[in-house]
DNA sequence: TGTACATCAGTGAACGCGCGTTCACTGATGTAC
DNA sequence: TGTACATCAGTGAACGCGCGTTCACTGATGTAC
């Protein structure tokens, strides 16, 4: 092993970081390994001893980017009835905050529009985050008797990034609040008529 | 005048067409002026005798595509009873043939990723269509009393537009099927319980 | 402990490519007489 | 009606640029003895 044991680890996540930023900001194709390895300290040329191309480096930030969006929309809810986790949920993701910080935010609503158009092998990533993403918000989830839970959660997440996507859009910053509370509303209107979920 | 009064007027128009299909296919930034060119029978150096940029042509694109999908998905709702049309609104979004035809689709899935990261004139002219396509489904959308149809119609938009970008996005068609299905259904769970909205 | 060597993360110049845009031009058309 | 001219939509070569990727290299580190 060459210098600390783990520094090439360290580098590694650190572009992968970096990268995750970037890409959210300004999209995938619009995203420029320069300024990536810029952004993590290094050259460009170094790139390569880290990923065998940009769409391996794109791979492995849509896995990182859902880690990141589920450990922060769902981090300390415990202890909180269920009401109360859902609408912390909910507020947290229809949020200007979150609309407002497009590098730090969700990688759905931003990136979604571009994984559409890419290879199977990046999509299945996508996928993967996606199910796991669904996987915990079931847990929250306002159920309806006979439904299944999935369904009640994939549709509330579809309004939950619909939304954020078409308050990034419009200039009208004005407007563009009332997208956001508009979706809120929605999503708050159904309450927990069901016992609570298995964690 | 020169050939045809309208000649290129009709030119104008192929250009802007084609250039709509291509822009919801690939997206904004991978889609290269000389193959709209090439799509409209010409040759790439006379785009600058009908556009100022490529910005212009994706501005006049984005007016173009919401007047496009405000008229497919709008279309021969007369006459039906309004649970019928709100249905078939519904269907007609959250639809596997929506889905699959990228190029003939909305453009809000397709495009509000790209555009959120594009200059205020841009969004500014999606922020008009987006305000023009809420308008019209204000008319149809089913109502809460005390509630704002608006606000309702935004929200139930944020729905379709969020199922439609999810289930795109993913590769597994049972998967993606499932997405639009559980929206329909969350979208078709409101009935219509107020009177009918005047047109 | 000291020295010679092997490793390999990172450097930086270079490449080929496709893009948006420019520009001198061409040739089909309509107008003037 | 016929001819000379003006117009301008469209052509195609050329430009500068930033990109993804390659590659010979460097120099800090750890290892062998």
């Amino acid at each position: 092993m060459r210098y600390k044991k783990d520094h090439k680890t360290e580098t590694h996540a650190r572009i992968v970081s970096m990268a995750n930023r970037r890409f959210r900001e300004r999209g995938f194709s619009k995203t420029a390994i320069p300024k990536v390895m810029g952004d993590a300290g290094l050259t460009h040329g170094g790139f390569y001893a880290h990923f065998a191309s940009k769409n391996a480096l794109i791979g492995e930030s849509i896995e990182q980017a859902f880690r990141d969006s589920i450990a922060m929309l769902f981090a300390k809810l415990d202890g909180l009835d269920l009401g109360t986790q859902w609408a912390k949920i909910v507020h947290r993701y229809l949020h200007e905050r979150h609309r407002d910080s497009l590098a730090e935010g969700c990688l759905m609503p931003a990136l979604s529009g571009e994984v559409a158009r890419m290879n199977p092998d990046q999509r299945r990533l996508y996928e993967e985050g996606l199910k796991a993403f669904v996987a915990v918000l079931e847990r929250y989830v306002p159920g309806v008797d006979g439904e299944p839970r999935e369904k009640r959660a994939i549709a509330l997440l579809a309004s939950l990034v619909g939304g954020v996507l078409l308050s990034r859009a419009v200039v009208d910053k004005a407007y563009s609040d009332r997208i956001l509370e508009a979706c809120r509303t929605f999503a708050l209107a159904e309450t927990h008529s069901t016992p609570p979920n298995p964690a």
